[in-house]
DNA sequence: CATGACGGTATCCTTTTCGACACTATGTGC
DNA sequence: GCACATAGTGTCGAAAAGGATACCGTCATG
């Protein structure tokens, strides 16, 4: 069921960036969007460019942005299953949001470099 | 206790763009960061400006804005209690992320007019 | 004496989110 | 005959987020 997240705005001045927020909030919506620029992807493309993420999630997350019209999704009748995903306008119109999200975040988040598994 | 929102950002190019998201999702941070970019604030002047946020909740936020180092709390000493709330540096670097995301509110997100009151 | 403004807390409860895991169907390759 | 790849779905449960409400002490005001 796709929940609606941006349900009602009648608050004040500046609620339109709560309400923006509200589309790309959800633990990998912002990455997914990122990684959507750089054009159509495949399920599974996504899937391997975001290992942290579950198939479940990404699939929910795929959803919910689809059913914001920011990405839209594309099913070939095939028997391997194949399946593309590609911004919509609206989706594509983000660009300058997440642009800004990742300078900021390039300066200001400090990325955990890959140790875990390397100095076990 | 001020809950960690952006742990381990171990994964792929792009994560930044997730690390960012973490520090201003929250049900009303953007607003707050929004209205506080007009200059210092009183907390029931913040208040004032989000009627639909509780008291709880925006003490909540403040809360965790601070403890991200995006907002400066100065308390008087005074016995009407008074408290200002400021950007940091680091906060008011976040300017660009939160325009951005107000252009593209104002023009994606349907702002519902105060109707439920009139109405009735 | 009661009320309101100030800037919060404390408590309780419901909803939402997220992660783990198993399971599906079909076709291909070995 | 078995495993693998594709693109998912279903279920479960823990944890977090969010909302409602009541309460706090102090001072000024009526």
């Amino acid at each position: 069921m796709p929940r609606i997240r941006h349900e009602r705005f009648d608050c004040s001045p500046g609620c339109t960036v709560e309400g923006a927020l509200r589309y790309i909030d959800g633990k990998w919506k912002g990455v997914v969007l990122y990684h959507l620029f750089e054009g159509t992807m495949r399920f599974n493309e996504i899937r391997r460019r975001i290992p942290n993420c579950t198939q479940r999630m990404l699939t929910n997350q795929l959803r919910e942005l689809e059913t914001d019209g920011l990405i839209a999704r594309k099913v070939y009748a095939q028997v391997p299953p194949k399946v593309e995903y590609s911004l919509t306008p609206r989706g594509r119109s983000l660009e300058p949001v997440i642009t800004a999200l990742k300078i900021w975040g390039d300066a200001n988040v400090t990325l955990v470099p890959e140790v875990s598994q390397a100095a076990a």
